[in-house]
DNA sequence: CAATAAAAAGACCTCTATATCTTTTTATCT
DNA sequence: AGATAAAAAGATATAGAGGTCTTTTTATTG
């Protein structure tokens, strides 16, 4: 349903998202993400181009978030490195449809911007501020504080 | 958001349920839905094995739907052909989570779960029954009836 | 300024969804 | 039974997403 490019984008957010402030190497965020090195490094450029994180280079360089987890949405996120794309005209290209859609693909994007709509109002706030028993991306044990220890 | 196997699927099921009743070879639905030929008769062997058509081999054999258009769900013909994913343990296998989803795997997962639920509601009588400017993979001139002409 | 550590860029590899082509099997009709 | 027309099966090709490795650029610090 999202893409396993999109997957690794959201957790490298929300990583970040959990120790606010501080700069975070692509290879420390893939760890604790359990994400391919160099691929995230990818996806992170990515991110950095839209404007979601932000980077710095050289030494005691690394990766932080270019926004407040109140103004960061999964859609910001996800549109960034993997756009989610909406039926605009017939995928048959038929003459007489053209930018009115029969009601088979009408139905099938009316589903993409029902997605769409939970995306934009899932902010990345939301999902930290929440505490239940698995907090997003931790091992429950490791962690102190609000949630139930194993 | 589906795959395109699962649009063929959905324009060969249309195609079948615009005229009841009657058989179609594969090569004529591929040319009606424009969809490639060859790969079509796979997709539609898939939908057979489901149960979602009926297959004759032979002369004057061909495809026809296995059910009404009124128990045909969007869900059961994407189903048969790319079944839909749902996230069922923790992606990154923390032992912690196991089973029990983070608010950010939940959140995804919800998604997934919306759009399935959709899918479930919608038969292909729904989309064919509702008539609207276009009528699903056709060009509307070369109808006669209840829509607008061109 | 030299050493270091980080991101960025670029070349390359791999696997899967999509697509094609050919051969085999099956049913129907004369 | 032989001819025909259809599905089914199998082998192969292609493109794009996902993933790796190497080199280059950039900033920091002693």
């Amino acid at each position: 349903m999202i893409s396993q490019t999109s997957e690794y984008a959201l957790r490298a957010v929300i990583c970040l998202a959990q120790h606010p402030g501080e700069l975070h190497t692509a290879t420390k965020i893939a760890k604790l993400t359990k994400v391919p090195d160099p691929y995230l490094s990818k996806v992170l450029v990515t991110l950095a181009k839209h404007e979601v994180v932000t980077s710095k280079k050289g030494l005691h360089g690394g990766y932080g978030l270019a926004h407040s987890p109140e103004k960061l949405t999964l859609w910001t996120i996800i549109n960034a490195v993997d756009p989610i794309k909406h039926i605009k005209s017939c995928p048959l290209k038929l003459e007489s449809h053209g930018t009115h859609l029969c009601r088979l693909h009408k139905r099938v994007n009316d589903s993409i911007d029902m997605i769409e709509e939970l995306f934009k109002t899932s902010t990345i706030a939301m999902i930290l501020d929440q505490p239940t028993q698995s907090i997003p991306l931790c091992e429950s044990k490791k962690i102190i504080g609000l949630h139930i220890t194993k």
